[in-house]
DNA sequence: CATGAATGAGGATTCATTCAT
DNA sequence: GATGAATGAATCCTCATTCAT
């Protein structure tokens, strides 16, 4: 067995450079170069064109990786969940990606620049997937909750929580703790939810 | 009175320089340059360093208009307005920082970029304000609203607005109407509210 | 009058880039780069850029001039040279290009690298005009001569012409002069000639 | 004899690469890589190198291949051949050298590129080569032809033959068949040798 | 010997900024 | 002050060549 495994092998190469290209993102923003995410990574410029088209597909690639975990925690027990009520619903989903994000110094950078990023293919995916979510738990407890217009509820409630969720994350030096963050936004989600509750 | 008076000259460039950019910044997105700068404006480059010490200027030049023109209209009557109930006086809020922004083609550019913009110090003062204004209403209106986390709660409704809006005007072909979001949002807020009212 | 002959200043700028085009292509050849254009020129790469849209372009910029220059000689006093006898015409044709291209280095530069040039579109269109040159000298003395094939015969004569011109200029130490060239192929092409004469 | 002898195997891996170069050089004409090379031949980089110093000796390889048949080709049964008479001698030759070149995709590459290629050394020797053919059989012939310029005219006879049948098959779509050229270059060198006839 | 991942020098092109006129 | 030509550092990407496995 003379070949490395090659799948391996590219795997890990992969797996390097994207997390070099987050580290690089979290450092230089969007002005990184392929320089930047070469050095990072402790290969050369070469090496990263022989796994990414461009430069665009290492951020693509980092972008990927995060929507796709992003999705997973929240898939994750998606029946049961479902059954929760909705503050415990919406809580759980939230510290779980708040979990995930704030664990990985690349996501925590991928959260920082998420607006400049929302054109990102994977990204628009993702955000479809957990508006979706949304939307079936408001039509799995359609007794309990009727919201006026659900379309603009879910685009509404789903935005408010992630881009505030990722300007938290932005914020250099955050004056209160995530958990407070993360009740406030459950009491507010929960206030909307109720509103739209039964009379 | 042979020579028009410096100050109102340079007035005049520096308005039409920002101007130039927005309407750059709307077409280029953040690859503007200086050139496309200048000539959008009608004067050589050479002139745009006359006034502005870089490019970043010119960028900081026209979100600082733009977050004054913001703090401007929330400002005005204020007193008037922190007498409103909360629905009334948060969507008047709402509604006038809507149509600053959505009737001028390069403030839509900018709340496009919104979130990469926000390290722009006019940004961070305008934000400051605005969560000003949040809190002076809560504190003006203590006998209705107590909200267990002051601090947390406004920086939730700041960038749950903010955010969500900025989000909504950067859709290439929004699926609804402003309207809807402005209602929808008003209803999330005022429930918000309502649940940090006294029992 | 403050500013320079705008018009004027590019031309000396185009003028000095194509001729420093032709000593790099002289010395490099095909490989030649834009930093070897623009040192040869005196400038920097950028001003290169401002007067040519790619490397591409400078190329085409001498061969057009070349080509133009070669045509230009050829069609002056076409009407008097057609009435010449075939010898006379044939080879005051050639010794005017042989003398255009012979006097001017890039030119020369150009000549050892016909062959390489021959997709660009303004060595087509010369060949084209000088193809219809010869086209035009048969059927106006259509008396004397009658090829049977006119358009390979054009194209047989053209070509040998030219590339067997090209060819000597493109010998670093040529073991004989240029006249002897001349003359035989004067001689050939008379050969030729007289061969498509009638009977 | 269990492994193959070195020799032949060498051999087998020199001809598939060169033939490799020659069907790369025809789908990517001078821009062709290494890369090419190695895949058009089924086997790697490395290997590539273990067979030729470098790039340019592929191209030198293929180039010498060809020149080399070409001299075969001519110089087969040459004896008999300077006996002909010089139509039929000179339509010989040529019509054998074209049949050649036309049959292998990778010599008519070649032959588009003649004239970038005339550095190779191999060229100049096949040149030197045919070049001394024509010689011989002026000197063969002395009784019937005396070239005034033997030197120069050998020169003209063999330039013009070989570009314009060169420049022939660098036609995307040659507006006549490859007999009429052959024909007309025929009668063309006829009429020069004859006029070099006694009187 | 074979492999093909890794290398990194090199090349085309852009664009913020300067400065002579 | 105004101009815009000139500058050249910076950037993305390619590809011939090497070398560890």
């Amino acid at each position: 067995m003379r070949k490395p495994p090659q799948q391996q092998r590219s795997q890990v190469m992969v797996q390097n450079l994207i997390e070099a290209t987050a580290r690089a993102f979290d450092r230089r923003g969007l002005h990184l170069t392929t320089r930047d995410v070469a050095e990072e990574a402790g290969v050369s410029v070469g090496s990263l064109y022989q796994y990414f088209k461009n430069k665009d597909e290492l951020l693509a690639g980092l972008v990927s990786r995060m929507a796709a975990d992003v999705s997973l925690v929240v898939m994750r027990n998606l029946p049961q969940r479902l059954a929760l009520d909705y503050p415990t619903f919406y809580k759980s989903c939230l510290l779980e990606i708040v979990a995930l994000v704030s664990d990985n110094p690349g996501y925590r950078a991928v959260a920082r620049h998420w607006h400049e990023l929302s054109t990102v293919q994977a990204v628009q995916t993702a955000e479809q997937q957990l508006m979706e979510v949304a939307r079936q738990y408001m039509l799995h407890h359609h007794n309990e909750y009727q919201p006026r217009d659900l379309q603009v509820s879910v685009f509404v409630g789903y935005n408010s929580t992630v881009y505030t969720v990722m300007r938290y994350l932005s914020l250099p030096h955050p004056p209160f703790g995530i958990d407070r963050l993360v009740n406030e936004l459950t009491e507010m989600m929960s206030a909307y939810a109720e509103r739209n509750g039964k009379v």
